[in-house]
DNA sequence: TTGCAAAACATGTATATACAAGTTATACTA
DNA sequence: TAGTATAACTTGTATATACATGTTTTGCAA
């Protein structure tokens, strides 16, 4: 990483992680960092944004950084981030069990969704996630095939995101997500341990490459007692000036 | 509003929403931006920085910015928004019942949720949210009361937020907000029409002010099948470097 | 015509300076 | 001593310059 203002973002916010600044809750001062890290003031604003926008500071004008305590509600699991890493994160006994993975030919109902013409095939994946012997988590993912040509067991055992981001080198930029509870379908009730569950939470992610090109959609579909969604929000000002 | 990025910002996001640009779906480089609006390049990032952050554009190096279609899963409900704006937004028929106002006096079990002293009263309100004939929504509010010294029924009835922040003259900053499934209490089948439903979500939420005081807990309960949230999401590199 | 190198153009990073605006500590005055 | 004005901090905004890096177009050469 050759970048200043990265390297200090993650010096910074290493450093908040193992808690110094422990008394204050306050970072230096831009200039006292600037100094500190020999590089202008703007570098290091740079970093201190990424720092506010992630949630792990606020800055107060006038005043300095202030640390923001995230142990109230945990760890956030906003952004992007594939089961398996969070698996990893959390340390958990997970499994992951591949029921279906198809090459759709054409005539499915999901070259709207994604965007493809008319017959282009689409790979579709579906798989359960286990945790502590509990069948919890049903993955639906559809990929456009123009980006990923190829899929095997093996991969969607391990980590499809590892496979596109390694192997294949595409760089994931944003997802648009929404969030609904919907009553269990029949697949739903056959895949998972439901345990009388009337109500299952259900993610739609639309994955987009930092290119803008749409790639997958993925469906995420969680038994409710399981499911849980933290997330850091600004204030949006919304009186549109002049 | 004198700030230049931001009205720069504005502007565009308006243009942007009234479909200028609509044929290439990128907005204009930097170097014509800045010439258009008569500043430097840096300001004219500002407000390009500000649009991609809040899901509007996605820069690609080399090329330019490029407009997200936002039409996908319609607009998001991210942020901080009261209920109040969003049924403005939405043009919705609703309406608010206050069912409970009170001022707990000590020894009530939020005292460390919003971290006051103990024997420090607490503002608490509970509103029932009715949509087109169904009640829908129970939101449960406790406010620090050295913020907000004061609550009537016509406020919780209008909207708390806008009290707060042109009356009261508090800035909000940030929420840390978390998503859950529970099981109706009695308190929700008492006030809601639950029409069978055995899950409600939950919407907890930390609401800071602009200086970083905790000044409100909100419990925001719906019903499993009006609920929805959309989110936009960018990609967060893990590989933490060096 | 095809292929490729170079130029032109796009965004990304780093630095410097100046001043505005909010907060806190200092020191002076009544 | 108490109050207040000032100075010394803090972050915020605006501008300029230089170069790095990725993409597209241009034009030359085979």
């Amino acid at each position: 990483m050759q970048k200043k203002y990265l390297t200090i973002y993650h010096d910074l916010l290493n450093k908040i992680q193992a808690n110094a600044w422990e008394e204050t809750a306050m970072l230096p001062s831009e200039n006292e960092l600037s100094i500190l890290y020999a590089t202008s003031r703007e570098t290091i604003r740079k970093a201190l944004n990424l720092l506010a926008q992630n949630g792990y500071i606020q800055k107060v004008h006038g005043k300095g950084s202030v640390i923001i305590n995230r142990n109230k509600f945990s760890f956030p699991v906003s952004g992007i981030v594939s089961f398996r890493e969070l698996a990893d994160k959390l340390d958990l006994s997970s499994k992951t069990y591949v029921e279906n993975l198809v090459r759709l030919e054409s005539g499915n109902s999901f070259e709207d969704t994604l965007e493809v013409d008319k017959g282009e095939p689409i790979w579709h994946v579906a798989r359960v996630r286990e945790m502590s012997g509990e069948r919890i988590i049903l993955d639906k993912d559809y990929f456009n095939e123009n980006y990923i040509p190829l899929l095997s067991k093996e991969i969607c055992e391990h980590s499809i995101y590892e496979y596109i981001e390694t192997k294949l080198e595409l760089v994931i930029g944003f997802a648009q997500k929404e969030i609904i509870v919907e009553e269990p379908t029949a697949e739903d009730r056959d895949l998972l341990d439901l345990e009388g569950f009337s109500n299952i939470v259900v993610i739609k992610s639309l994955v987009y490459l930092e290119d803008t090109r749409l790639f997958q959609y993925n469906e995420s579909r969680h038994r409710p007692d399981k499911f849980r969604f933290v997330d850091f929000a600004r204030r949006v000002k919304s009186g549109t000036p002049l």
